[in-house]
DNA sequence: TATTGACTTAGACAAAGTCCAAGATAGGAT
DNA sequence: ATCCTATCTTGGACTTTGTCTAAGTCAATA
């Protein structure tokens, strides 16, 4: 069983065969699909399991930190399995193609005191943008 | 006429009433709003003014450079005015409020040569991700 | 192996955005 | 000042992405 499925277990989730498929689709490509992207590769391996679920299941793995919600493109939101791996995203404008980058430093830190208005800090993301090798 | 409007004359649009009612509803309140936010405002001023052309209109816009899209939490896309001051976006995980902000030194230096995959890097986003004050 | 609450399903629904053909109009040409 | 025409706008249909619901199914515990 994936690594991924193991902690979910631990959690108290019911192994269920929509499940295991949907943590074998995320865990098998190392891309980042969108929901209905995941739900047609599950649909190979279990023919009867629904959009609905897949949509649940991307969530739940979501709220529970195991999988990160990549917004791109204003479109579908992307899955990103690697959530225990600190990394940001260089996304080609020319293509879509998304890699993981791992910047320099803390962009956390880069934000002066008098820039946070009393905010908790939690998080930051960075979306690098440019032209790949092939869209140059 | 706002700057808004000027530049994108000087760029060979036709000023027509409806694109004016959206540069004024931007630049009257700066906030960034969804395009259906900006079409219910535009409604306020210009009751005939149809959702396709705020559409139309937010989106070339953006491709003029005039105005920054903003994909906030994976819905709706907002629109900021202020494309022509760097900053990057503090949003509150709590109610959704939004917050320019400046971040010290540049997120591009701190993307090493190779973490950059022979891509030409055009720009990065920053969004940090918080609780507001009346949300903590 | 019986039970039960959690899970899944199909399909309707909703929100956000795009596309199209027909009509209107800004701005240059006359 | 008026005409012309490419550009712009409109309403509505359509698509994509995501959520909800009620009824049926099943994993895990006893």
């Amino acid at each position: 069983m994936s690594d991924l499925l193991e902690r979910l277990r631990g959690r108290g989730w019911r192994l269920t065969s929509q499940r295991r498929v949907v943590a074998e689709v995320l865990d098998g490509e190392h891309v980042h699909l969108t929901a209905d992207e995941v739900h047609a590769r599950a649909v190979d391996r279990l023919p009867e399991i629904s959009r609905a679920t897949v949509y649940n299941t991307l969530g739940e793995m979501v709220t529970l930190g195991e999988v990160l919600e990549v917004s791109t493109d204003g479109r579908a939101k992307r899955y990103d399995p690697n959530a225990h791996h600190a990394h940001q995203h260089l996304i080609c404008s020319g293509c879509g193609a998304i890699r993981d980058v791992h910047p320099q430093g803390d962009p956390i830190a880069a934000l002066p005191a008098n820039e946070r208005f009393g905010f908790v800090i939690s998080g930051a993301e960075v979306t690098y943008r440019g032209l790949c090798p092939n869209c140059r």
